[in-house]
DNA sequence: GCGTTAAGTGGACTATGGTCCGATTCTGGG
DNA sequence: CCCAGAATCGGACCATAGTCCACTTAACGC
């Protein structure tokens, strides 16, 4: 980590694709190159072996070697088709998480457009949390193998701050988008959220309620 | 991380103690059994060999290894002493922390007691802001080596946030102290502002101006 | 079929934090 | 001064994430 980081080149968009055993994967598009078979099978198999040790073992305890010899691939292969552990874990809930992408950008109000921007802020925590919920083990082991500044400057932490510079703007004056989406999105981290669950015992739903008096407060100046 | 955690015991107060060459280190108080002759001298030679590697390179690029070779010790010796990495990192800011937890209990207001509740919340974010401002790589490396959940758990944290948590009491039941404690911390972590100021590169006066605002609008309510 | 080529592969290798335990050294008492 | 016991030491050892590159193999034009 001294020298440059050097983010790996991932060559193919490494979709989870449920597992309808359809044998066409990807309609061919213009000029890409097409993903190998065995690329393909192996990534298959990665995925499937991953899932199964997760929901087994649980998403910390995990490891590359093993999910190598789960699958029956080389280590190599691992970090080549993913990058990186954290690649890897996300690329689980792949799904999950454009589903929620979308809710936010074409879904209906309040989370969506429609509704005033002061009500889809604060409608954006409880949503989130609740998303959360359904992957905390693999979202807070994400989160940790990441570490903070990678965290923050991946495209999905891009996508949610973005999303809320856009409303927080639409507010006015009274508050600063870029930092306080910052400072909105930081206490939904699944670290914090995990040990306010855990440790402290709170429920959910108490914890999307605090979120939502802040922002609240927040916009309302 | 999988089986038990089991902090390793920390037999002495790491204390810093600058570096005035006073033989006679600790007055001996009642039964503790007093620090070895050995152990002394291999404390005082790791802290220095481990500030002197972290001024050159950076906190983040300075191993456990390469301390033990610097300070002339075993690699155990450090861990024994320290506990892990975040531990000795942390004793080389013991001081500086303790004078700023000092300001929050016994200082002059506004921070310190004697201001009303409200103003002493709305004080604590700049201050603490500034504070980090000094140690930021040291602070950011001690939070990225400790992850999210055991930062949360350390007394350091657990200190500020109890701080925070009896001043929201203070202010009504419009807000939830023990949440909205951590809503207003987890902005200040290192890895937050450090993504602010060097890839945002926004001024910490501005940070703090946004967090002071957050903070205000959550107690004025 | 067949050769060319680039994509893909796998496992040895490195660097790192952290653990363990036999060997060593300090300390207090005789 | 010397001894016994306990605190301390040190470096071999482990698991882990991530890199590297010589070798393999699928794809595609002929």
């Amino acid at each position: 980590m001294a020298p440059t980081p050097d983010l790996p080149v991932i060559p193919f968009p490494s979709s989870v694709s449920g597992g309808a055993g359809s044998t066409a994967e990807l309609p061919v598009l213009g000029g890409e190159p097409r993903e190998r078979a065995d690329a393909a099978r192996n990534r298959r198999r990665i995925l499937s072996a991953t899932e199964a040790l997760v929901a087994r073992d649980g998403a910390a305890c995990v490891s590359m070697d093993r999910i190598a010899v789960a699958a029956g691939v080389g280590k190599g292969t691992l970090f080549r088709r993913f990058g990186d552990r954290a690649g890897l874990l996300r690329s689980l809930l792949n799904d999950r998480e454009s589903a929620f992408q979308d809710e936010l950008i074409r879904g209906a109000p309040p989370l969506g457009p429609g509704a005033p921007a002061r009500e889809r802020i604060v409608a954006f925590g409880p949503a989130y949390l609740l998303q959360l919920e359904d992957f905390a083990d693999l979202i807070t082991e994400i989160e940790r193998s990441l570490g903070t500044s990678s965290q923050l400057a991946s495209p999905v932490y891009q996508l949610y701050r973005t999303h809320l510079v856009v409303l927080l703007r639409e507010v006015g004056p009274s508050v600063d988008p870029d930092l306080h989406a910052d400072m909105l999105l930081a206490p939904l981290a699944a670290g914090v959220v995990g040990h306010q669950r855990t440790v402290l015992g709170l429920p959910v739903e108490r914890i999307a309620a605090a979120w939502s008096t802040l922002a609240a407060r927040l916009v309302d100046g």
